[in-house]
DNA sequence: AGAGCATATACGTGTCAAGGCATATAAAGA
DNA sequence: TCTTTATATGCCTTGACACGTATATGCTCT
């Protein structure tokens, strides 16, 4: 269970992270709303705090699970050297980058934009 | 084995995509470059046709193998709920667009601008 | 302290997928 | 046609992991 994506690969644990991006749950809550067991939940919140995915604090008897950044920002990178591939019209891409300025309390001032070598990569096709 | 992410779990299978992300190859290159045997190639190259990753088309004897965009936007979109939790600082993600508008051969002209609501999730901070 | 609630862990079991080896299919070339 | 090359597939073993049940830990309140 090195690598993110196998943490992410279990559909258990990405309804877990679904349910987390809203706001913070304890572990009674997820096994309510999820219909699932309360150890199998433990266990589940268990793997991604080991894998950086969520943290806790404690409440009581009760423990208050929440999203943490990182692991999403190491997908996104592998993701990243595909992009090329899925923004061919770039439309969707467009949309993608002003969902992703809207969804930021920071104002963005000016975008850098950098000239750098066109590196297109050559797929050789077949005629 | 239904879902995309349970398809990019498999390490071997991210080093397959990695590989074709320059350009599309024979099993045999791909058998050569990573090491890995001939059958166990195919295997991971016939879930990935099946998944939508990849595509072949028939050279000889040989059979090149190229990507395919869809599952690529599919994980894209799971991401993307997640997308507000690490852009947090926007530098990370600002060399990220650039890297992204530089990797594209399209001229960005204008970037739209969209003054949506600015729904910020409520997560109910333990004091 | 004792009862009750919330969460974590241990153990046993079943499932599934990855890899090795052998073999099948198919095209190319002599 | 026979051999060689390229790829696919079948069978088998092994290991990993998800889940259920039972139990342990730990906190709260009376």
């Amino acid at each position: 269970m090195e690598s993110v994506f196998e943490i992410i690969a279990e559909p258990n644990r990405r309804a877990i992270l679904g349910l987390l991006v809203s706001s913070q749950q304890s572990v009674g809550e997820i096994e309510r709303q999820l219909r699932m067991t309360q150890p199998t939940v433990s266990k589940h919140l268990r793997v991604l705090r080991e894998a950086g995915f969520v943290e806790s604090t404690v409440d009581a008897q009760r423990r208050l699970y929440r999203l943490k950044p990182e692991p999403f920002r190491e997908v996104d990178a592998w993701l990243a050297r595909f992009r090329r591939f899925w923004s061919a019209h770039l439309d969707a891409l467009e949309r993608h980058l002003d969902r992703m300025e809207q969804s930021t309390p920071t104002q963005r001032k000016t975008r850098r934009r950098r000239g750098g070598p066109n590196r297109e990569c050559d797929r050789g096709e077949t005629k």
